[in-house]
RNA sequence: GGGCCCGUAGCUCAGUCGGUAGAGCGCCGGCUUUGCAAGCCGGAGGUCCCGGGUUCGAAUCCCGGCGGGUCCA
């Protein structure tokens, strides 16, 4: 922490209204109380809550924000939609966590104006990283949270608001809209840091309950140091749920928020109702408790409440955690109706994961519960009361989210179902369950140690789980810090340039103009003062050309952009400085490129409109013949989504809708067109290119595109396939490269139909029909060198001659044979006291075997000979007692059967 | 983005040291049984994911790819 971060908060309007600054004498924290004989700071732990069971109104949720948000509309805040809780337009955070984040990073360093100075919002967050205390700690800790906020954004330029008028709005806030005694505030100080920014803030806490942040964001991390903002930004952050809770009093946080949602999740669940004296003794109680802020284990600490309450141990485990499992679930089912709503889409990697991880979490409990109920049932009782309060847009998505759900939970059923007969084999065969074991059913196989240890108590066994087991995982991902893009070495040559003119964007139809040459770097790295040259950027590949001058010209190999400025390396010599050259494109393939890319957003929006809004650009690639697009979506698409897909994208390009393309700032784009600009990554500018194919699609891109959708030309899509779980990849064609692979794939099938003599539309049923009738050849084959091998060895049998006791059998096979199959044969026909030498002619060499009966194979030992004759004949060879098999060079023959007989005589 | 595990009959999976690819369930036929459940005998069914390498010989060892699972950030 940066020193000059520290230091006392003061206010002077609450110094006026009489507030003393003190020092909590056990959390060791300074707070601002109108009580002179005040000790502590009055936030729980240091005091106990003293809300529960004293209502100071009875406002709903849905009231206590409206109440908010239009209290400061009326001191002239603007207020704001919210935003989605997945953060699209952030590439370092997956979920929204608090609402700052909306405005971070380019609004909150004052690059981009805010969508409205000052404004208010409800945002709902999600954290993840408390979810283990979401349930013991009564509400006070919950996964999917509404912040309230009134954010003012204050710069040179345009001063808003600070210190004074941000506390006093709290003030006013809190004494004549929630009705707060004023000597029931205590102002806590501390400090916040987040996202790269810091400041101090102050903490109002009431009745032990703290209610709100607020903020004063004035520094940033530069170069792991916090240096003071040009811009400074009043973030405050009022808690929607605990404000709700202590007006209402309820034993506890979930009963305020959650309101009939409680009673219907518990007599689902068959959980008995509690006395309310108790559990608001139980919240008060377990409000104390500093180690569950500590992540002490939640046992331990259900004992210490037994201890301090007089309850018994027992009672509570009986009433107590099935109540806390039940307001974990509630919690976690409402988080996930807004990620799924949001258009999160479960999976194994980034914020997907985040969303199996808390749906596996919920099935678990309720596992816990032993509740037998579907999981998309009690998500859509979320959506249905959270649709009713302020969020209708949760019900669009209804459809969705129940089939993810219902995948998602058969997933794992199936995942526990082999889990269960994993654990088991490893009993069977070790009898034990070892901590690398654990180890491995963890992270390969996705069983948490708890499941292994209950399946191996089933079987009869004890499995100790080591306390630190996370430790352990998390030892063996103590990897690396991710290494920062690496920028090539000549990037600071570029940057003595002035940016080149991109004359590209201007008309994507202009391939050749001249330009005049005002560097070269690195011998072929050509610097002009403007370009029509598309750089390589948003998975299009850079454009190849000419640029030709006067005594010379160069082929362009690679175009490269870096901060503005672009680099032609060519190949060959480069124009001197300052030379006008004239530069030429080749047209075929930037044609080719722009089609492929126009073409994505099209297909993008075609699939968006058959699959639905979750579906959103994972990645994609531009090639001059098959271009790849990924997209997110959460089961295999049928070859009739994928037909209507096609047949929609075809439609939009046949409707020739203009293509226009525009710059605007980042808050402009996003008020206009919301979040799903963003499909092709976060562009990390202040202004963003915008691409509109009118009435249709927008997304932020820097690509070179049509100027109308005829232009691409025919799209095909050959192929979709799952390349991981969650993405789908489109692979497709469009323009000239489409038309003639389709019209190869045709004159290829004419070929196969003329071929067979069947009509293209029967071909699959006639071939069908082959492979069949080729099967059944093959067997017929097989069966009759079946019958030919068995007749050869008979009789290879009959004239075998006895050497020392043992009959010696020869026979001799082509290559039409595979040795095994003869071994096999031989195997079965074999008599007692019997060796079989096979032999089959392979060209340049024999490759040889000798089989012998069970009786004897002790006595021969097949395969030591085997090796010791092919190799003193310099060939190779090996193989067990009964069987050994070699192979020998051609002319060496006569010479192995010779020592083959020798060699039986002498055992 | 990084790590780990897996890919063998229709299904679930064994396969040791590189040496004749197996089991259970399912399927087909026969027998037994008043019938059913079942039992017994026999049979069909394999691109050992794909490609390359090492080797006399690869499901097995090595390299690359594809597919699936899972954990972490």
């Amino acid at each position: 922490m940066d020193m000059s971060l520290q230091g006392p908060v003061e206010i002077q309007f609450l110094k006026e209204r009489g507030y003393v600054r003190k020092r909590c004498p056990i959390c060791g924290e300074y707070f601002w109380t109108l009580d002179p004989d005040r000790e502590t700071c009055g936030e729980a732990p240091c005091e106990p809550y003293s809300f529960l069971g004293k209502a100071i109104s009875e406002k709903s949720i849905e009231q206590v924000r409206e109440d908010f948000l239009s209290f400061m509309e009326k001191r002239g805040h603007t207020r704001i939609n919210r935003y989605p809780v997945i953060a699209r337009w952030r590439d370092d955070l997956f979920l929204t966590s608090a609402s700052i984040v909306d405005f971070q990073p380019f609004i909150t360093s004052g690059l981009v104006p805010p969508p409205a100075n000052p404004l208010t919002i409800s945002q709902p967050c999600i954290r993840l990283k408390d979810v283990d205390k979401v349930g013991p700690t009564m509400g006070r800790h919950l996964t999917i949270f509404e912040m309230m906020a009134h954010h003012a954004f204050n710069s040179k330029e345009r001063w808003v608001y600070w210190k004074e008028r941000t506390v006093e709005l709290f003030h006013e806030y809190a004494t004549e809209v929630l009705g707060i005694p004023e000597e029931e505030i205590i102002y806590k100080e501390g400090i916040w840091e987040g996202g790269g920014n810091a400041g101090p803030d102050l903490e109002p806490i009431v009745r032990g309950l703290e209610i709100a942040t607020l903020v004063f964001m004035e520094y940033k991390m530069v170069n792991g140091k916090y240096v003071p903002m040009d811009t400074k930004v009043v973030d405050t952050g009022y808690g929607l749920e605990r404000i709700t809770w202590l007006l209402n009093g309820s034993p506890t946080g979930f009963h305020a928020v959650y309101g009939k949602l409680v009673d219907d999740f518990m007599s689902l669940f068959g959980v008995g109702r509690v006395d309310d004296k108790f559990l608001m003794e139980y919240t008060k109680v377990s409000s104390l408790l500093r180690e569950l802020e500590k992540g002490k284990s939640v046992n331990s600490l259900r004992r210490e409440i037994s201890k301090r309450t007089g309850i018994p141990l027992e009672l509570i485990e009986d009433k107590i955690v099935p109540l806390e499992l039940t307001f974990a679930v509630l919690d976690h089912t409402k988080a996930l109706a807004f990620m799924l709503a949001d258009g999160l889409v479960p999976s194994n990697v980034n914020e997907g994961y985040l969303g199996r991880l808390l749906i596996r979490r919920t099935l678990r409990i309720l596992k816990q519960l032993g509740v037998e109920i579907s999981l998309s049932e009690l998500v859509s009782k979320q959506v249905d009361y959270w649709s009713s309060k302020g969020f209708p847009e949760l019900k669009e998505s209804i459809d969705r989210i129940t089939d993810m759900l219902d995948i998602e939970q058969k997933r794992f059923e199936e995942l526990l179902r082999r889990g269960r007969q994993l654990v088991r084999d490893i009993l069977r065969s070790k009898k034990r369950v070892s901590e690398e074991d654990l180890v491995v059913l963890y992270e390969s196989h996705g069983l948490t140690p708890e499941f292994v240890a209950q399946v191996a108590k089933e079987e009869g066994y004890e499995v100790k789980v080591p306390d630190n087991f996370f430790e352990l995982i998390a030892a063996k991902h103590e990897s690396k810090p991710p290494k920062p893009p690496e920028l090539p070495d000549y990037v600071d040559e570029l940057m003595k340039y002035s940016p080149t003119k991109p004359l590209y964007y201007q008309n994507p139809y202009l391939l050749n103009a001249s330009a005049q040459v005002v560097g070269v770097i690195r011998g072929n790295g050509v610097i002009l003062d403007s370009t029509v040259f598309y750089p390589e950027g948003g998975g299009q590949p850079s454009d190849v050309g000419y640029i030709s001058w006067d005594g010379g010209s160069a082929y362009v190999e690679r175009v490269e952009k870096y901060k503005g400025v672009i680099v032609h390396w060519v190949k060959g010599e480069a124009p001197p400085v300052g030379t006008k050259v004239s530069c030429q494109v080749d047209r075929i393939r930037r044609l080719n490129r722009m089609r492929h890319h126009s073409a994505t957003h099209v297909i993008l929006e075609a699939a968006k409109r058959v699959l639905g809004s979750h579906v959103w650009q994972w990645g994609a690639q531009k090639g001059d013949e098959v271009s790849r697009l990924d997209i997110t979506h959460y089961k295999p698409i049928t070859p009739d989504e994928l037909r209507r897909i096609e047949e929609i994208a075809n439609e939009a390009v046949m409707r020739n809708i203009r293509v226009n393309t525009f710059w605007l700032t980042r808050t402009e784009a996003e008020k206009r067109y919301g979040f799903e600009i963003y499909q092709g990554g976060v562009v990390p500018d202040p202004t963003l290119r915008i691409v509109e194919i009118e009435g249709y699609n927008v997304q932020a891109c820097g690509g070179t595109h049509v100027i109308r959708t005829g232009d691409i030309g025919y799209i095909k899509i050959w192929r979709a396939k799952r390349i991981q779980d969650g993405v789908i990849r489109l692979e497709f064609s469009a323009g000239m490269p489409a038309v003639r692979k389709m019209i190869g794939m045709h004159e290829e099938l004419k070929k196969v139909s003329s071929s067979l003599g069947v009509p293209e539309e029967r071909l699959s049923d006639s071939i069908a029909e082959l492979k069949e009738e080729l099967k059944k050849l093959k067997s017929k084959l097989n069966e009759l060198k079946g019958f030919e091998l068995r007749s050869l060895i008979s009789s290879a049998l009959e004239k075998a001659e006895v050497v020392s006791g043992i009959k010696l059998a020869k026979v001799l096979v082509s290559d039409d044979y595979q040795l095994d199959e003869v071994v096999k044969k031989a195997d079965k026909l074999l008599e007692e006291s019997t060796a079989v030498v096979i032999i089959r002619d392979s060209g340049n060499r024999y490759n040889v075997a000798l089989l012998t009966s069970e009786d004897i194979k002790g006595r021969v030992k097949a395969g030591s000979l085997i090796r010791e004759i092919t190799k003193s004949l310099g060939g190779g060879g090996g193989g067990n007692d009964k069987l050994g098999r070699g192979a020998i060079p051609r002319e060496k023959l006569e010479e192995f059967l010779t020592k083959l007989r020798d060699s039986l005589i002498k055992r």
